[in-house]
DNA sequence: TTTATAGCAAACATTTTGTTCCGTTAATTA
DNA sequence: TAATTAACGGAACAAAATGTTTGCTATAAA
């Protein structure tokens, strides 16, 4: 890839990122973000049709990458922490969230978060999905799909509520949270 | 409230309902909530100020109902089902949706239910609130608000995976599943 | 150095938004 | 029933946003 794409392409991604810090994803237009990573108006359209569009690729590539990290965790690692091995992959998660190495952590806390929760549900499903079924049987009578809806549904909505609390705790403490309400079920 | 307002605004949330069913949320133009509600462009703006506005009030309308009916449920009835008491707030949430009195359903199953289901997330929460405290003494050495938040969202998440797969699943089936992941917790 | 292509500015038509003015219609009240 | 009040609707409007075209410049890659 051309080394103009990428860099317009990043300042694309970092303008809006900005903006979403500020105001709400409706309120912001393509103008704003034209003017915010200052390019020409035209040089957007060639790279993005819609909003919606730089949306999907922004989420796209942010997820891709901490999913990837973690699919490389879950190998090595086991799924959950327990005394054999403590470093779960949702604890790994965590951490990579909490670093910010990326802006992920910028997008989960602004206004439209929804939006960014949905993709990161929805790649934590697929990264589950392989590793759950070779893992332990679980002890209750209910479908498997339903539990590993469970199992992320629950693991979204606890870092929304780190975010929205001021990230207060530390990863390790929400890690030990999730496995104390997970951890009957197996 | 004057019957033509009652009207005109019931045609607008029925306009708006319908045309959320076809397309996404962002492509709806309120030329098109004119259009379908067959009403004067200055009446939609007498009765709401933009689009965003309009989702607002729906969602309050809406979850006001479900969530009121609830409420005296959770009086009645316990939070939880057992043997005592099969008619838990859950299950009688889950009844409420599927019969589909109002319309919550359709908004539930679009494209952009993430909008409806923080309003819906955030109206659980405050009606578990208060029952939450007076209940059973948790087991676990967790917060009692990442308790709290965690019974919410998977609850959400539940009603989410319910309607993606169909809602092959009676209410009282899906309240089964519900409290056989809760239940260890208490 | 040559070639290909990304970027940019300016102008453009089109769509959407939000407001104003005024005549009409329907509900409320006397 | 008549008078009053307020909602509705149509038309026209300015302003803003969208998306595209054209032709020139700058820059990466070969």
């Amino acid at each position: 890839m051309d080394r103009r794409q990428r860099r317009t392409r990043e300042a694309i991604f970092s303008a809006f990122s900005q903006l979403l810090a500020q105001k709400s994803y409706n309120s912001i237009t393509v103008q704003d973000i034209i003017d915010t990573a200052d390019i020409g108006r035209t040089t957007f359209y060639a790279h993005f049709e819609t909003k919606d569009d730089l949306l999907k690729e922004l989420c796209e590539d942010l997820f891709g990458h901490i999913i990837g990290s973690a699919m490389d965790c879950a190998h090595t690692h086991g799924l959950y922490s327990d005394d054999s091995s403590p470093e779960s992959v949702f604890c790994h998660l965590l951490q990579h969230l909490q670093k910010n190495g990326s802006n992920i952590l910028g997008l989960l806390s602004c206004e439209n978060n929804d939006i960014f929760l949905r993709y990161f549900k929805n790649s934590l499903n697929s990264l589950i999905q392989n590793q759950f079924i070779k893992g332990r049987a679980p002890k209750l009578d209910v479908p498997s799909d339903f539990l590993l809806n469970h199992i992320c549904g629950s693991f979204v909505e606890m870092v929304l509520w780190w975010i929205k609390g001021g990230m207060i705790q530390t990863p390790e403490e929400l890690d030990r949270y999730f496995c104390a309400v997970l951890e009957p079920l197996f």
